[in-house]
Formats: structure tokens, C-alpha cells, sequence
DNA sequence: GCGACAG
DNA sequence: ATCTTGTCGC
């Protein structure tokens, strides 16, 4: 039962996907030198009462100063399972509640999680964008493994890069961020190009993390909100 | 049945 | 994602 409640759920998701498939572009719709709001996400989770509840926090920071303009939350009961390959129907719905508390318009928002990199060219960051109407780029930290394609590591200097192609086409990068340290996955999510979510990826990253600083900020945040919100 | 499996 | 201390290394 539970069985073919699955199936069915992953069934409809990926007929969902399928449908938003063909209104990807992965061009850039912007200019660059007209970037200047970044806006990072990511959720944190915690068990209550036998429930999952999560907080999505979205750090926006300004592209040239690297100053946090703005830093907003939402909360609430986690009803949608974690199934690799379904993220964004997880945490889409917290996304968009934070979303409405943005005061600024971000140019574009990186994910923790993939985009275009993903069993049918649909993880989070590139689902995300049709609600958000705004460039994304998918950010992950560990690889998702596709069609039994490994990545190549790159070289042990930051900005390394290899690309990450199955059936000769490329779904993302394996990016080393930062020397000495594992590299990160990026992937365009919509209506940006690789070399350009690359460069942005490497613009936003410091000495502190291998992550582009508005997701390790957004990161940090969750787990400082959840310690607010949780046991009570 | 077994292994894989973003967060 | 989350449960968790110390510990090796720059």
C-alpha cells in the first residue's frame, strides 16, 4: 500500500518534470554587469510529536560588497518525503513561503541541490525557477550519479574544473572551489549558462567555505533558526 | 533480492 | 537532511 502510494507519487513527479523540461534555456536571459543581488537557499530539518518540520532560510547578499542585504525564514510541518530525485517537491513549498517575505528582488538564487544535473534535467534549482521567474544555479555538495557516469576530479587548485558529460551531453561541472578540498557540483538551473554560473559559483566563494556564500550563510541561518523554533 | 540514493 | 567527539592539518 505504501508501496503504490510511492509509485504513484513518483509517477505524477516525473510526469511534473517532464512537462517543465521543454521551457528550460540554458542562456543566459541577463546581463551580467547587471547583477547585483544574490540570494542563497537552504532548509534544516527536525523531528516533533512524530512530525518532520523545516525552516528554508534565504540569505541575499549584494554581488559586489558581499554585504547581507536581507535574511528572511519561513517554518512549518514537512509533509512531502525526501525521494532522490524529487527534492524541490519537497522543499518547494517552504522556498515559496520564504520567497514572500523577501522585501528585494534577488537577480538570481543559488540552490543547495542540483539543476540541470539530474536523472531528467530537473532538480531543484532548475524546478524552482518557474516559480521564481529568475536565473538559478544548482549548487550540490555531494554527486548524484547518473546513468552509472562517474565525475573526473579536477585539479587541486581553486576554479579547477572538469565537466560532467553523459551521452555527450553536459549536465554540470564537478568545481574545486577552494585547494585542498573536495570539490562542489554545479549545474545550471534555468535561464543561465554554465561558464556564467561557474564564474558566479567562484565570485561568491571565500576562505571560510568551499560553498558560494549565500548558501553556507543560509546554511548557518537554518540551523541557528531551528535551534529557535524546535522543543517548544 | 540487492544496491543506489541531491537534501 | 540528522544523530555526534575528538582530532588531524593548514
Amino acid at each position: 500500500m505504501i508501496e503504490t502510494d510511492m509509485s504513484k507519487l513518483t509517477k505524477e513527479f516525473s510526469d511534473i518534470q517532464a512537462e517543465l523540461l521543454p521551457k528550460v534555456k540554458l542562456e543566459n536571459t541577463f546581463k551580467k554587469d547587471e547583477i547585483k543581488l544574490i540570494a542563497g537557499v537552504d532548509l534544516a530539518y527536525w523531528e516533533e510529536h512524530g512530525k518532520t518540520f523545516g525552516t528554508c532560510c534565504i540569505i541575499v547578499i549584494d554581488y559586489h560588497s558581499k554585504e547581507v542585504i536581507e535574511n528572511v525564514y519561513s517554518y512549518g510541518e514537512i509533509t512531502v518525503p525526501y525521494i532522490a530525485g524529487f527534492l524541490a517537491f519537497r522543499e518547494l513549498p517552504l522556498i515559496m513561503k520564504a520567497v514572500e517575505k523577501l522585501t528585494v528582488e534577488p537577480d538570481l538564487y543559488m540552490f543547495d541541490g542540483n539543476g540541470y544535473l539530474h536523472y531528467r534535467h530537473m532538480g531543484i534549482a532548475t524546478h524552482a525557477s518557474f516559480f521564481l521567474h529568475k536565473p538559478t544555479i544548482g549548487v550540490a555538495k555531494s554527486y548524484l550519479r547518473i546513468k552509472e557516469v562517474d565525475f573526473q576530479m579536477p585539479e587541486n587548485q581553486a576554479g579547477a574544473y572538469t565537466n560532467i558529460v553523459i551521452d555527450s551531453e553536459i549536465y554540470g561541472r564537478a568545481l574545486r572551489t577552494t585547494k585542498n578540498v573536495k570539490p562542489i557540483f554545479v549545474s545550471c538551473g534555468n535561464w543561465i549558462d554554465l561558464d556564467t554560473s561557474t564564474e558566479m559559483v567562484m565570485s561568491c566563494v571565500n576562505k571560510e567555505s568551499r560553498l558560494p556564500i549565500p548558501v553556507r550563510l543560509a546554511d548557518l541561518e537554518t540551523h541557528r533558526v531551528r535551534k529557535q523554533l524546535a522543543h517548544k
